[in-house]
DNA sequence: TAGCTACGCACTTTTGT
DNA sequence: CAAAAGTGCGTAG
C-alpha cells in the first residue's frame, strides 16, 4: 500500500478502449520527499443515464442501453447507456437532448466520473503491484512507479509539490527565443542561445547554447531531468509556452516535457474566459497570475513588476518603456546582466507564489475536492465532486447541465430569467457616532442550510407549508425534515474540521474549507449547475433576511440602537458614551453580553418556530471607538455599503474604509490620498481647514502633474468597439492610446477630454480634479464638522463683496 | 473546463416640457 | 434645459 497525490487525472484510448491515467505523487515513507507514479485502469466503459422509461426510444437511436438500479434526481427510473469512448458521450447526448429525453450525469468528463464513483479525492492508497516506469534514456523521463489496474482507495496525504517557474526571454517581435531560465526543484538556471559577442563572465548555472534549436532541446531535457509536479510562470500558457512551441514547429523540435511520450500541446478552453491551457503528461501547468486571481487576491495592476513590488517589495531588474529594446541589447553587449534579469523573472513568479502561500493552498482545495491544481478554483465542478459522490452512494444520478429533467422543475420566487432576492441591507442612519459594535454571523449561508436542511435532494417542489415532516423556508420552498440531505451533511463535516484547523493554527487548510463551503450557495443559483435551482437558492437567502431582521428586532427589544447592517451583520450603538480609557472595555463587555445572549435567544426562537436545532453562530466582530456612517451623495437617508471607522487604542488605532473612493480602484491617488487624510484628522479631532485649502491650491497650481497622482484607471470589462450605448471617459481615453490599449485603462482629464496617462497632449484640466476628485471626498468631512467645501478652499464668491 | 445578489456613484443619453 | 433613465464599474457581503 502506497500513499499518493494525483497530480493530473485523465484519460487515453489504447486499442480502442479507454484507459483511465491517473498520474502522481507517491509518498516516500520517512521523509518529505516523493516519487511519481501512473495507475492504469482499463476496467471501466464510459457510460451515463436515461430514464428506464425512456430505454426503448434510446435503443431506437442506435445505444447500447441496460438496466440500472439508479434513480433520478427528479424521481424517475434510471437506465445506463454505454458507448464505446468518452468522446462519443457529447454527440449522443446532444441527439438524446434534441429528441426531448433528458440524460444525467452524461456531461461528467471520464476521469472525474472514474474518481466520484470510487468516492476518490487528489489523496489516495493505492493497493496493488507496480513495475517500474522510467524509460532507458537517462534523463528521467517517464514515472517511477506503474499500477495496473490497482484497488485505490481515498487517502489523507498531501505533498508538497515540485514546482519549477520557468521564463523566457526573446527578441523585440518574439520571434527568437534568447534564453530559458528554469527557477525550482533545486536549481535556478539560465540557458541562452550564444550571441556571438565575445564571452563575457558569466554567473553559475548559465548554459550557453550555440543556436534556439539546442536551446529548446536542451530546455525539454532540463524540464524532464528536474521532474516537477507543477510549471508556472507569469503568463506562462499564453507566452511563453505558445512561443516555444511556435519556435519548435519552426525547427521541427519535439517538445517533450512530461512524463510520458508526446509532444507539448495547447489547447482553447471552453467558456467565457476562453484562455488556452497547456498539456503536458503528468505534469501541470499553472499560470502565477491565475492562481492569485482564483485565491481572491486583489491587485491594482497584474504586471509582475507591479505584483512582485507589492508582494516582496522588489521588482524585475530592467524596467520601464524601452524595456523590450533593452533586454535585446545586454543579450548582444552583457550577457550577464541579460542572464540575471531571466533568472529573476523566474524567481520572482516562484517567490510570490510561496510568500502568499498559494501553492500550499491549491494543493488543499484540491485535496479537498479532488479537483486537479489548475481546475479547484471551479466553484460548479467542486461541488459535482462532493456533491454526486454523495448521491450517487444512494444510488441516485443528477441530471445533466441544460439536460431537461430537473432544470424543468424549476418553480418559486423567481423570475422567467432565473433571478432571486439576495440579502437584506438595512437602512442606514448616517451620522458620526463613537463605540458601535458590530456583530455577524460566521458563514451564514452553509449554518442556514446545516440548520434547516437545505438540499437539492430533501427539497420538495410541491410541499405543503404546514406539513410535519417538512421544514418550510420563508420563501415557501420546503425541505425533508429525515434524512437532513447531503448538502447539510458536507457541511456538518466540513465546519467542525475548519474549526480544528483554526485550533492548529492552519490557515491554509480553514482558508480552503472556507472557500469550499460559501460555493455551495453560489452554484445553486446559476443555471451552469447541474444543481440550479432559484427556489433553494432564495429558501437560503429568505431564511437570512429572516434571521437578520428577527436579530435587529431583538437587540432593540434589549434597549439598542441599531444603525446598520448588511446580509449578515449588525451595527450596534453601545450608548456607552465617553471617551475614557476604560470605555473601550466596558463597551467589548456589553457586546460580550449581548453577543451571548442573541444566539442563546435566537436559538429558542429557532426551535421553536421550525422545531430544529440552530447551528448559527453570532460573532463580535469589531468595536469602533468612532464610526461615520455616510449620507448618500444625492437624495437623502444613508448610504448603504458605505462607511469608515476608528479600531484600535493608542498607537495601533486605524482607520477602516468601507466601500469608500479609498479602497475603490477607480479613483485617483489623489483623491484616496486626500480621503485617508481628512479621516484620518476627523477621527482624532485635528482641523481639516487648512490642509484642504493647501491640497486644492497644489492641484491648481501644477505641483501634483507628475507621477501618477492624477491618474484613473479603470477596466475595459469589453471589446473596445462593442461601446455603443455610451463612452464612458475611460473609453474615450482608451480609443485615443495609439498603442493596444490594455484592459486596465490609465487615464487622465485634460483640458481636451479624457487622454491616456501615457500619451497626454493637453495640459490638466486642475478644476476637474477639484471638483470631482477633492470635493466629492472631502464634502462629508466638511458636513460633520459644519464646513462648505468653497469656504473653505477660498472660493466663495461672498468674500469678494466685503 | 460558467458561484450568487445588492448597491452607490459618475457619467452619458434620452425624455419631458 | 433640467430631470429621468440607462450604462458601466467596482465594491460589500
Amino acid at each position: 500500500m502506497r500513499r499518493g497525490f494525483i497530480v493530473q487525472p485523465t484519460y487515453r484510448i489504447e486499442q480502442g478502449r479507454a484507459v483511465v491515467l491517473l498520474y502522481g505523487v507517491l509518498a516516500n515513507e520517512g521523509d518529505d520527499s516523493h516519487q511519481s507514479f501512473l495507475v492504469r485502469d482499463d476496467r471501466r466503459t464510459p457510460n451515463f443515464l436515461v430514464r428506464a422509461d425512456d430505454a426503448e426510444s434510446v435503443r431506437a437511436l442506435g445505444a447500447r442501453v441496460h438496466d440500472s438500479d439508479h434513480t433520478t434526481l427528479d424521481g424517475h427510473r434510471a437506465a445506463r447507456v454505454e458507448v464505446d469512448l468518452p468522446g462519443n458521450t457529447p454527440n449522443l447526448r446532444d441527439h438524446l437532448h434534441r429528441a426531448g429525453l433528458p440524460t444525467y450525469e452524461a456531461d461528467v468528463r471520464f476521469a472525474r466520473r472514474y474518481l466520484i464513483d470510487r468516492g476518490l479525492r487528489a489523496s489516495i492508497v493505492i493497493d496493488g503491484p507496480s513495475r517500474p516506469g522510467r524509460h532507458e534514456r537517462n534523463d528521467r523521463a517517464g514515472v517511477d512507479h506503474i499500477f495496473e489496474n490497482p484497488r485505490l482507495l481515498p487517502g489523507e496525504w498531501t505533498p508538497h509539490p515540485r514546482v519549477l517557474s520557468i521564463d523566457i526571454e526573446t527578441d523585440m517581435h518574439t520571434d527568437a527565443v534568447l534564453s530559458v531560465a528554469l527557477h525550482g526543484c533545486g536549481v535556478s538556471e539560465v540557458l541562452v542561445v550564444d550571441p556571438g559577442t565575445s564571452p563575457t563572465e558569466l554567473p553559475g548555472e548559465t548554459t550557453v547554447l550555440r543556436d534556439e534549436p539546442s536551446l529548446l532541446r536542451r530546455f525539454a531535457r532540463r524540464v524532464r531531468q528536474l521532474d516537477p509536479d507543477l510549471i508556472t510562470g507569469w503568463s506562462v500558457v499564453d507566452f511563453d509556452l505558445r512561443v516555444l512551441i511556435e519556435r519548435a514547429r519552426r525547427y521541427r523540435v519535439r517538445l517533450e516535457l512530461g512524463r510520458a511520450p508526446g509532444a507539448l500541446r495547447l489547447r482553447t478552453r471552453g467558456g467565457p474566459r476562453g484562455g488556452r491551457e497547456a498539456l503536458i503528461h503528468g505534469r501541470m501547468v499553472v499560470d502565477g497570475m491565475e492562481l492569485m486571481r482564483s485565491s481572491f487576491i486583489r491587485m491594482e495592476r497584474w504586471n509582475l513588476d507591479f505584483v512582485a513590488q507589492q508582494v516582496l517589495g522588489e521588482g524585475k531588474t530592467m524596467t520601464g518603456s524601452n524595456r523590450g529594446e533593452a533586454i535585446l541589447e545586454t543579450w548582444r553587449s552583457d550577457l550577464a546582466t541579460f542572464v540575471d534579469y531571466n533568472r529573476t523573472d523566474a524567481r520572482l513568479v516562484l517567490d510570490i507564489l510561496d510568500e502568499q502561500g498559494l501553492i500550499p493552498l491549491s494543493v488543499e482545495r484540491s485535496h479537498l475536492t479532488g479537483l486537479p491544481i489548475e481546475r479547484v478554483s471551479g466553484a460548479i465542478a467542486a461541488v459535482d465532486m462532493l456533491y454526486l459522490t454523495e448521491l450517487g452512494r444512494e444510488k441516485i444520478v443528477a441530471p445533466s447541465v441544460a439536460g431537461g429533467g430537473w432544470s424543468e422543475l424549476e418553480i418559486g420566487d423567481h423570475d422567467a430569467s432565473g433571478h432571486f432576492e439576495g440579502g437584506y441591507v438595512l437602512e442606514p442612519r448616517p451620522g458620526l457616532y463613537r463605540h458601535v459594535l458590530t456583530f455577524d454571523f460566521k458563514s451564514l449561508y452553509p449554518s442556514l442550510i446545516r440548520t434547516f436542511h437545505i438540499d437539492p435532494l430533501g427539497w420538495v417542489p410541491d410541499g405543503r407549508r404546514g406539513d410535519p415532516d417538512l421544514i418550510a423556508a420563508p420563501n415557501g420552498a420546503t425541505f425533508r425534515r429525515h434524512p437532513p440531505g447531503i448538502l447539510p451533511r458536507l457541511l456538518d463535516d466540513l465546519m467542525p474540521r475548519r474549526a480544528v484547523a483554526q485550533a492548529a493554527g492552519d490557515k491554509v487548510a480553514s482558508h480552503a474549507i472556507k472557500i469550499l463551503m460559501n460555493s455551495f450557495y453560489g452554484v445553486l443559483g446559476t443555471s451552469a449547475c447541474r444543481f440550479h435551482q432559484p427556489a433553494i437558492a432564495a429558501a437560503i437567502t429568505s431564511f437570512g433576511r429572516t434571521i437578520l431582521l428577527w436579530t435587529k428586532a431583538r437587540i432593540e427589544h434589549h434597549g439598542h440602537r441599531v444603525l446598520y447592517g448588511d446580509t449578515d451583520s449588525l451595527f450596534v450603538l453601545a450608548g456607552t458614551d465617553g471617551d475614557g480609557p476604560t470605555d473601550g472595555e466596558a463597551t467589548r463587555a456589553l457586546g460580550e453580553r449581548l453577543r451571548h445572549d442573541l444566539e442563546h435567544d435566537l436559538a429558542r426562537y429557532i426551535a421553536e418556530t421550525w422545531d430544529v436545532e440552530s447551528k448559527l453562530v453570532l460573532e463580535l466582530e469589531r468595536l469602533y471607538s468612532r464610526l461615520l456612517l455616510l449620507p448618500m451623495r444625492s437624495g437623502g437617508g444613508g448610504a448603504r455599503k458605505r462607511y469608515a471607522g476608528l479600531v484600535g487604542h493608542g498607537d495601533d488605532a486605524e482607520v477602516v474604509f468601507t466601500g469608500m473612493e479609498a479602497v475603490r480602484r477607480d479613483w485617483t491617488p489623489l483623491a484616496k490620498d486626500v480621503q485617508r487624510e481628512l479621516y484620518r484628522r476627523l477621527f482624532f479631532d485635528q482641523p481639516v481647514d487648512q490642509y484642504l485649502a493647501e491640497i486644492v491650491a497644489e492641484v491648481r497650481n501644477g505641483v501634483h502633474d507628475h507621477g501618477n497622482t492624477l491618474t484613473y484607471r479603470k477596466a475595459l470589462r469589453k471589446p473596445l468597439d462593442a461601446y455603443t450605448a455610451t463612452t464612458p471617459p475611460h473609453v474615450a481615453a482608451a480609443r485615443k492610446d495609439p498603442d493596444k490599449p490594455s484592459r486596465i485603462v490609465d487615464y487622465v482629464i485634460t483640458r481636451a477630454g479624457p487622454e491616456p496617462a501615457a500619451h497626454r497632449a493637453n495640459p490638466y484640466d486642475h478644476e476637474h480634479y477639484v471638483q470631482k476628485q477633492i470635493r466629492p471626498v472631502a464634502e462629508p468631512v466638511l458636513a460633520v464638522l459644519g464646513r462648505d467645501f468653497d469656504r473653505v478652499v477660498g472660493d466663495d464668491a461672498q468674500l469678494s463683496l466685503f
